[in-house]
RNA sequence: GCCCAGGUGGUGGAACUGGUAGACACGCAGGACUUAAAAUCCUGUUCCCCUUAAAGGAGUGCGGGUUCGAUUCCCGCCCUGGGCACCA
């Protein structure tokens, strides 16, 4: 008789014992080394959390434990990013204030987290939606409208800087970020200039400024729609038409940091495909900008290029159809087709445009002016030039460009080829390899040197310069909405000016509906007598859900703080995050813009570090496992998914959690929803086979896994290992509950090796371990301690479960193995080893003990069983001492029968002997 | 369309820098214990051929290549997932 494991007891001890003594508060002066552990914070979701949540949670919770049992001081804080998008939807729907749904939200994901024994210092939490925490967004963003960047220095600096160089000097006496649209000016000029011409001036150099954007406009909804919310050019709810509309907006000058962001990358500890993705969202490209001549006018217009020596190739120009230009150049006869075009285009997303295989396009009627042939050449305009990418205009190279060329082809336009690339078997368009023909001054060069050329040219004409162009925006930072930080700005004369650093935070105040107000503008509109104040009106948009997750990381450091927006000393201290785990999915957004926050914030002087997060470690999406259900079209009859083919049906979601593998509990179908109370069913062989298919996890697909419904059946320690043990982190998977057994298992297997009597007293051994003991717990160590630094959990998981079998095997119960072997796992399953640590006679808490670390002495081999391969197969195999030299051991392997057999008639190639590895026998 | 990642048994996966493919589990099959079931334990389990076994052949999405040796490196393709700027 002996006591079983009882995970729901030990795992309700041990939460309330942490929780009454503090075992996870971190203090922000210690003589021990920091290390700063951080997940990206959820979005607490009405759906609560789900099996999919938790995957990079528990990998960052035993990442911290790890760590702070290797004498770290380790902060692991936990947050919620609580404005967004779904609260408001909820709360026009329901009528509820976003605040309390997200209260209720951000409750049940403390509950589910807190359940799953995760080592967060609470005191430490912080909601975006949280005044005191958004008062200092709030006034981060009115640092960046007070600033400028000079390129110079490449540094932000305050905007009075910059004025007094205007002052002094005009528009030359300074150089920053945003001056190429700005018009040269004097210092005479400058003083001249009323008040409103100043900061109008200003506006286009402050790090956050006004300007206008095209955004998705559904007149039906009277509001602007987000993307996912717009479906093939009509509104997702509703089916209503969209069009793109220009509004005045703010943005962020993030584009003045795009070198830097660029150039910082290399010192990153990112994974390569990551350091890719922001790349190559920075976009950055070498090229020339050249301006062409339309013919019969006196306009010109710009056009940015990577290939200007490819010039002598342009055969027709092509402008967005958005472009200024297109009104203003279309002759009388291509009008019509021209707007008709315009409106095809204007009900299109960027993406359906760059998707799209289907040549479409307009001519406008006029003609640019070669600058060097001097010949005329026909503007079109076509949807696949985009507005928001380098001019907007571009010149057309059928010959040595893809899209061009199938546009040349489609209108009939010429081709001139100007690249010979025959030296260069193999080389595409894209390749920049070929000697220039037909290209005027350049005939007979390399493409390299001709680009070069190229650019030296247009420069002595005039007409053009060497330039970097960046595919990256300036960030859009106004949302038409609700529930989102209110700007602290006001408008006197459409001037914006920033309220007092006093004043803030200016809180979200109540209003009585949260439906849009259907002039364009956000909910916030309708209160007159907020907007409507003595120092002006004030800005009605709220700021987007990437504001508060662009610099949480640093309000963990000293959330109560409330003079500044990060305690100094506490920054100086934790500087930035040494280790932070996340999705793919925020792989370009979210890490850009907190990178550029802390970038300006460093210029400031504000912290310490000039990136947030030093390593980062992507984890995979956990999928969904959907179950369908196939009624009969127009009836309430469900026909078994093997015999589909016979009836019309239509496939329906079912809710996973009342299907075993494929098999539905019909009865439970049937309890499920009023309108299936009286459902039929066509089985197979006496049951109801449901069809699958793997999805993201999400409530509308009924296909969510709550991890309370795990830990209520097998135990937080068992979810936490099962979730690793699935596979490595940065991978991918449907979560498939089918397996979680065997953990189970290990973990009783483990508890059993205590042995346990009826007073729940361990029973141990403490003779001296035995030597194949002593190996299975230093190879468990070693391992253990390899694969957590490289992040691989699920061999770690692996390696448990050999050690434990290994020893359940030899009835090893010496407490000598065992205490070393429950503070290996403490990290893995911190309820049950808080329990046997106690067994093993220690009083403390096992999460602050010394992490075991392996000796050699334990793993040293002094010899091996080789494969022995004839010709790169294995045939069999020879056990030889390590530190055989190469001649005893071909002696050895060849005097071999087996060996003999396989070489038999044949003359001996080569002996290849990799020691330690292999022997490989190559013979014919 | 563009950028990034992945594809290994019936399933999740292992194989760390080119060196025994399938560790560890799930599932399945057979057996032990039991009045029975559950639980637990033991044995087997890539496929094919032959089968009592041994031995052999094939095999890491597909087609090529480099190498004594390729899941791993190179070239071309197919499929799946993530992102593409207002979901978070």
């Amino acid at each position: 008789m002996n006591m079983e494991y009882n995970f729901s007891a030990i795992e309700q001890k041990w939460q309330q014992f942490w929780q009454e003594n503090g075992t996870y508060k971190v203090s922000n002066g210690s003589d021990k080394p920091k290390f700063y552990v951080l997940d990206m914070f959820p979005y607490p979701s009405g759906a609560g959390l789900h099996v999919g949540h938790p995957l990079g949670y528990i990998a960052s919770d035993i990442y911290s434990r790890y760590k702070r049992m290797k004498g770290f001081n380790v902060l692991h804080p936990m947050g919620f990013d609580a404005f967004g998008l779904p609260a408001e939807q909820y709360a026009i729907q329901q009528g509820l204030h976003p605040d309390v749904t997200t209260k209720q939200n951000i409750k049940t994901f403390k509950g589910q987290l807190n359940r799953l024994g995760f080592d967060y210092d609470w005191d430490r939490e912080v909601k975006t939606c949280d005044p005191d925490y958004y008062k200092w967004t709030q006034w981060i963003f009115l640092q960046l409208f007070a600033c400028w960047y000079n390129k110079s220095t490449q540094k932000a600096e305050p905007i009075d800087t910059l004025e007094a160089a205007f002052r002094a000097g005009g528009s030359n006496a300074a150089d920053g970020a945003g001056g190429e649209e700005v018009a040269d000016f004097s210092a005479e000029d400058w003083n001249a200039m009323s008040e409103a011409e100043q900061q109008k001036v200003l506006m286009n150099f402050r790090l956050a400024y006004l300007s206008h954007a095209s955004v998705n406009w559904c007149e039906a909804l009277g509001t602007v729609l987000a993307n996912d919310e717009v479906k093939e050019g009509v509104s997702e709810r509703g089916g209503h038409p969209v069009e793109r509309r220009l509004m005045r907006q703010w943005f962020l000058r993030t584009t003045a940091y795009a070198d830097r962001l660029l150039d910082d990358l290399d010192d990153l500890d990112w994974s390569d495909a990551m350091k890719e993705m922001q790349r190559n969202w920075i976009g950055r490209s070498e090229g020339a900008s050249v301006w062409f001549d339309i013919a019969d006018t006196d306009k010109k217009f710009e056009v940015f290029t990577t290939r200007p020596d490819t010039i002598y190739g342009v055969t027709f120009m092509v402008l967005a159809p958005e472009h200024d230009l297109v009104a203003e150049v279309t002759s009388a006869e291509q009008k019509q087709e021209v707007e008709g075009y315009v409106s095809y285009v204007k009900a299109r997303t960027d993406r359906e445009r760059q998707m799209e295989k289907k040549v479409t396009g307009a001519f406008t009627g006029a003609y640019a002016v070669h600058p060097f042939s001097g010949e005329k050449v026909p503007i079109y305009i076509s949807e696949y030039v985009l507005i928001g990418y380098g001019t907007g205009a571009i010149m057309a190279v059928p010959s040595d460009d893809d899209r061009d060329e199938v546009f040349a082809q489609h209108f009939d336009i010429p081709i001139v080829d100007i690249i010979d690339k025959s030296k260069y078997p193999g080389a595409t368009k894209s390749d920049k390899l070929g000697i220039m023909i037909n290209s005027g001054f350049m005939d007979g060069m390399e493409v390299p040197d001709a680009i070069k050329a190229a650019i030296n040219a247009v420069e002595e004409k005039g007409i053009g310069t060497g330039k970097v162009n960046y595919r990256l925006r300036d960030a859009g930072y106004s949302r038409q909405r609700y529930w989102g930080e209110p700007f602290p700005i006001v408008y006197r004369d459409e001037m914006p000016y920033a309220l007092g650093s006093g004043d803030l935070p200016l809180t979200l105040p109540e209003v009585s509906s949260y439906k849009p107000t259907g002039s364009g503008d956000g909910p916030l509109a309708a209160l007159t007598d907020w907007v409507n104040t003595p120092d002006g009106k004030r800005e009605t948009d709220t700021m987007p859900g990437y504001a508060g997750s662009s610099w949480y990381f640093l309000r963990y450091m000293s959330p109560q703080c409330n003079d500044r927006f990060v305690d100094e000393k506490a920054e100086q201290y934790w500087q930035n995050v040494d280790l932070y785990i996340g999705g793919t999915e925020h792989a370009v957004g979210h890490l850009l813009y907190s990178r550029t926050w802390q970038k300006f914030m460093f210029d400031r002087g504000w912290v310490s570090q000039k990136e947030p997060f030093k390593r980062l470690v992507n984890q995979g999406m956990i999928q969904g496992m959907s179950r369908f259900v196939y009624r009969k079209k127009g009836t309430n009859t469900f026909v078994s998914h093997g015999l589909i083919g016979e009836h019309e049906v239509t496939p329906l979601h079912v809710d996973v959690n009342f299907v075993d593998g494929l098999v539905m509990d019909t009865e439970r179908f049937k309890a499920w929803r009023a309108e299936y109370n009286d459902a039929e069913f066509i089985l197979e062989d006496g049951q109801y086979i449901c069809g699958s298919a793997v999805e993201k996890m999400s409530k509308s697909k009924f296909n969510v896994v709550n991890p309370d419904d795990i830990v209520n059946q097998y135990g937080a320690d068992c979810l936490r290992m099962f979730e690793m043990f699935l596979g490595p982190i940065d991978q991918g998977k449907p979560w498939n509950t089918q397996g979680i057994s065997g953990v189970s298992k290990f973990l009783r297997r483990f508890w059993n090796l205590f042995r346990f009597d009826e007073n729940g007293q361990a029973n141990l051994d403490d003779a001296t371990p035995t030597a194949d003991e002593m190996k299975i717990l230093h190879k468990t160590i070693k391992k253990v301690n390899e694969d957590i630094d490289r992040m691989g959990f699920n061999t770690c998981v692996s390696a448990f479960m050999e050690a434990t079998n290994a020893l359940t095997e030899k009835k090893c119960n010496k407490r000598a193995i065992l205490k070393p072997m429950v503070a290996l796992l403490a990290p893995f399953a911190p309820f049950v080893t808080e329990e046997l640590w106690r067994a093993v006679g220690e009083s403390g808490s096992v999460h602050h003990s010394d992490f075991p670390t392996h000796d050699e002495q334990y793993l040293v081999e002094n010899s091996k069983e080789y494969p022995i391969q004839i010709n790169g197969k294995v045939r069999t195999k020879i056990s030889i001492a390590l530190d055989a030299d190469k001649a005893a051991v071909e002696a050895v392997v060849m005097g071999n029968d087996i060996v003999k057999q396989w070489t038999d008639g044949k003359t001996l190639r080569k002996f290849v002997y990799v020691p330690g590895k292999i022997i490989n026998v190559v013979a014919n």
